[in-house]
DNA sequence: ACAATTAAAGAGTTTTATATCTTTAATAAA
DNA sequence: TTTATTAAAGATATAAAACTCTTTAATTGT
């Protein structure tokens, strides 16, 4: 595996699939998502329901529903949705697994590691949903495997 | 789950407990590891396997046996030991999980996390199990919880 | 009211990672 | 040669992650 959990990989590309398909308040369905970035439809329609459940997008059941983002959803760091799934290790924990991360005790790894570890928290948490999901609009990158 | 699973992680931390004690052609026995890292003896004992299998480090049977390290062993990158068991996905693998990162059809993530890929790429490749032990030697790190 | 559409919820299954326990093989020393 | 010591190998066991299928609830449009 990656960095990311493979759950994370698709809860961060649904969103920004969702984020790219309705940006007039239109909604966009379980099946064009999951068929838009290659994911199992059953299994991304339960990460989709964890990360409704917390706000970080929204949804609608019926005629027409689906799921879309708000102003404020896209306001949001991308780093909303890695800690909803993944947690906050990824942030603050240890390269080697150490119980505690700390200047006071650190392991080998630890002066390098921390600042490569801020300068994911950096990307992130200090770039918003939408300002990702720019590029996208302007194709210039892309979700499709 | 941090950047690495947590094999790798008790992988890491016993290729240093053993480069820590066995400068001289000593040997250092499972017990002693598990116990020096705070891993579960069996588990770990798997993992010491696969490692001494692909000569990453060594070890011997019998009354006086154990594990250690030749100067070779001390000379290589961490990464080795990160690639035995995590694989090659955490310096090549696209942040999203799409089957290519390339520059030709980069993902959102993909400039920002380049970088921040290579700079873990460089820590690891860069730097012998040796060098990082030296702090060890001298006190400055640790591989206790 | 009714039928169609959609996500939510619930209840699995399968696969992979993590962990344990037992037996075997190699080595060293008495 | 025997015994003790150690890692290697094999066989399970448990837990977590990934995935699937079925039923329910909400909503819309007729
Ligand atoms: S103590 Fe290991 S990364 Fe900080
Ligand atoms: S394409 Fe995603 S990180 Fe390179």
């Amino acid at each position: 595996m990656g960095v990311f959990s493979r759950t994370c990989e698709y809860a961060m590309r649904a969103v920004f699939f969702i984020a790219h398909r309705t940006p007039e308040g239109t909604r966009v369905g379980i099946k064009d998502i999951s068929e838009g970035i290659d994911s199992p439809a059953h299994f991304l329609a339960k990460i989709l329901q964890d990360l409704s459940r917390r706000g970080i997008i929204h949804s609608a059941k019926g005629p027409n529903g689906g799921f879309y983002m708000t102003e404020e959803d896209l306001s949001r760091p991308l780093s909303d949705v890695v800690e909803a799934i993944d947690g906050v290790q990824i942030f603050k924990g240890c390269a080697l697994g150490l119980k505690q991360c700390s200047e006071k005790n650190p392991c080998p790894l630890h002066h390098e590691f921390k600042a490569i570890r801020n300068d994911l928290t950096k990307l992130l948490n200090g770039t918003s949903i939408k300002s990702f999901n720019e590029d996208l609009l302007n194709g210039m990158t892309s979700l499709k495997k």
